[in-house]
RNA sequence: GGACAGGUGGCCGAGUGGUUAAAGGCAGCAGACUGUAAAUCUGCCCGCGCAAGCGUACGCUGGUUCGAAUCCAGCCCUGUCCA
């Protein structure tokens, strides 16, 4: 049984629902290393690092948790360097919870660099072409040595457009993957009685498949649930599909991570199917590259249209670095190819998905959800500003 | 005045008889980016045309040749050096 046993200084785990509207969750997730508001943004930090972002100032904007990689981190700093080191949070000066994800990513992203076998993933490293094993036993070490409150089991993303019988038995693989890293979690002790594990449901596009997959990760147990696979090519309407049974799939009281997911448009309609967490790197990385997104849609700052813009990315926001500099400004830095400009964009982003965040959660506890999800997406796809 | 070196598409710069509307880079104009091999990648980039295609192009003028950015002559210009 998984509960939300307390330890000496505090809770472990726990899940709260606040409100719901439709299938709209407002909740809070209570960790030792402080709370977290759902539905949550996690911003990216592949590598001990929000790119282009202070973590003080990823904290400003509203972030209460951030993504770590237990692959890129493996190979550099190293797992065992990093504890040493003392654990990711004092490493980077992140004091607050950190999920991290298991390297179960970099079996597809990387699919060129590695060989997958019953037992788990080697890689030839991107860095230096080093040999690395990940397995789920090595996968939930490794987040122990640096240290995350939130693990994520080891898995194998497959792309969708994979025939059925190859999603099936990727799915399978996953979940015995799912039984070794539970285990693997809970041998470190210390470690798990301080810190969450999550599951991830696979299966693709397929209900059946999705069903089998969530009933094997409740049968295992585990403090949250994340629904995998997605964003990988299928399109937003596939997604959505797969949405709107998936998280019905999974069990109410627990946390429902959808991973890697997304565009603003696509957390609206994910959290309007019921999911609770987020995390992807679209705000930072579209940042670097001169992508801006506003409420009236994205924009990309390169054009020559917002050459002589003098207007900010966002005069309403109460972040200063919106509605200070203006458009001309950030055009001139992105093109010059001025760190300040992916700085600044990256800040703006993150800004803006925070702000989101909060305005879906707001919109929930006062049921008006739909309401609100329906003038987002009038202003977001009228011809942009 | 003389000796070398050189003048190529917005810029830099390959190319030394046909496969060259002319490599590559930069600049320019767009697009993409979803559990980060990404401050990255892709496309367009002489004019007209949807296109097939047509027209104009490698300092200028003339010549050699079936064919010239490429060879020859004269001229103009730039750089370095010598007087």
């Amino acid at each position: 049984m998984i509960d939300a046993t307390s330890s000496a200084t505090g809770e472990r785990f726990a899940f709260k629902l606040h409100a719901t509207d439709g299938r709209a969750r407002r909740g809070t997730i209570t960790m030792q290393r402080g709370t977290i508001e759902t539905p949550a943004f996690m911003p990216v930090g592949t590598a001990a690092t929000v790119k282009a972002m202070k973590p003080e100032a990823v904290r400003a904007l509203g972030a209460d948790i951030i993504l770590g990689n237990t692959y890129h981190l493996m190979l550099r700093p190293g797992a065992e360097r990093m504890a040493r080191l003392g654990g990711l949070h004092r490493f980077m000066n992140w004091p607050r919870p950190i999920l991290t994800d298991s390297g179960g990513y970099q079996v597809m992203s990387l699919s060129d660099l590695r060989k997958l076998t019953e037992t788990g993933v080697e890689f030839r490293s991107h860095l230096d072409g080093s040999k690395h094993m990940l397995t789920p036993e090595r996968s939930m070490e490794i987040q122990r040595l640096l240290g995350s409150d939130i693990v994520m089991a080891f898995d194998e993303c497959p792309r969708a457009d994979r025939p059925r019988d190859e999603i099936a038995q990727s799915m399978e693989l996953s979940m015995r993957w799912a039984k070794r890293s539970r285990e693997g979690f809970d041998a470190g002790a210390d470690h798990a009685s301080r810190a969450a594990l999550f599951g991830i449901q696979q299966g693709a596009l397929d209900e059946g498949l999705r069903q089998i997959s969530a009933d094997k990760l409740i049968d295992i147990g585990f403090d949250g649930y994340a629904v995998g696979g997605l964003a990988v090519g299928e399109g937003q309407e596939a997604m959505f599909g797969v949405l709107d049974y998936a998280p019905e799939q999974l069990p109410k009281d627990r946390p429902r991570y959808l991973m890697g997911v997304g565009k603003p448009d696509d957390l609206v309609g994910a959290v309007e199917r019921g999911i609770d967490m987020f995390d992807c790197v679209l705000p930072t990385r579209s940042g670097r590259n001169g992508q801006a997104f506003t409420w009236n849609g994205p924009i990309n700052l390169r054009n020559a249209r917002f050459a002589e813009d003098v207007e900010p990315l966002d005069a309403s926001s109460n972040n200063h670095t919106s509605r200070t500099y203006s458009r001309a400004y950030l055009h001139h830095l992105i093109k010059s190819g001025e760190i300040l400009g992916a700085m600044l964009v990256t800040e703006h982003n993150l800004a803006f998905y925070q702000s989101l965040m909060q305005k879906m959660r707001d919109a929930i506890v006062s049921g008006r959800f739909a309401q609100f999800a329906s003038d987002f997406r009038h202003k977001y796809f009228e011809t942009s500003s």
